[in-house]
DNA sequence: GAAGATTGATCGATCAATCTTG
DNA sequence: CAAGATTGATCGATCAATCTTC
């Protein structure tokens, strides 16, 4: 067998990722609305700055988070306004915001991070350690953007 | 081996999951945008209602759907304006609202029907019958939802 | 002129509140 | 009082336009 896949075959597939995914998300989403009174694109924002050591501009941001600069703008604006989040010129660049996280925003992540981690194992409880690795193959496979920044990527797409 | 995967493991799988949704869903999203002028909601909604043969209620489209009964109205109000869905009244219950496709709704929509399942044939290239059935059954296992309306999830999710 | 960032218009999505009908 | 639907407030997200700085 393992002939060619047929067009329905992925067209399955794709439905069944994109269902998979919304509803994990919805779940995660919905914890951390009950549980922390925030939101996905704010945690995300959190954690994309907590991997970087001297914090990130507004365009590194919105690479890193794949959406848009006008986006990055608002989720920061409000970030900033429950001071979790702190601005900073770019000592290189005066065009350039640096962006970091307060001691507030590191101490509120690190509680979120440690549920976040909790929730997904509660959720994927199921799969041992073949099985999370075969996944994860096969979603690598899968993936048509590994270093695309997607929001611009029309630039470049003419048809 | 095939032993237990870590909470790392997991976290690393649903990073991955979600990373390569969002990469395909964005590329769906933006043919959909300079092939057809609209967007994957529209499409979903016009999905839904060519299934079904005598049209949906808001509600039953809400929960095909997994979104909200405020979106769909907002979605819907749009579709009638372009002349692809119809409102109708429901002849059993005068507090619903039934929608269909119209004519030129069911054409169009066959049109980017093909072009859709054309396009996902493209992003899943690489996978042949074996690796689409097995990552099908991965991804069912993972699916948390299987017959949930997550937005109404949250009455039920105490804590 | 190009890159970093913001702004304004618009669409999607949620929630809470409300209105009508069952 | 329940359920179907709409409305209004708010957040997220895109795009196109603009401003400043490189």
């Amino acid at each position: 067998m393992t002939g060619k896949a047929s067009a329905k075959d992925k067209l399955r597939v794709w439905l069944r990722l994109l269902r998979t995914s919304r509803a994990i998300e919805a779940h995660i989403r919905e914890r951390l609305r009950v549980t922390f009174a925030t939101t996905l694109p704010r945690f995300d924002v959190l954690a994309a700055l907590e991997r970087s050591e001297t914090g990130l501009t507004m365009t590194e941001l919105s690479r890193e988070l794949l959406v848009s600069n006008g986006n990055v703008t608002g989720l920061i604006e409000r970030l900033v306004g429950d001071r979790l989040v702190a601005r900073a010129e770019d000592s290189a660049d005066r065009r350039a915001t640096r962006v970091q996280l307060t001691a507030k925003g590191r101490r509120d992540f690190a509680v979120m991070a440690a549920a976040h981690e909790a929730w997904v194992g509660e959720l994927l409880q199921d799969f041992d350690a073949a099985d999370a690795a075969i996944l994860n193959d096969l979603l690598a496979r899968a993936d048509p953007a590994r270093d695309l920044h997607v929001p611009s990527l029309r630039k470049k797409v003419p048809a």
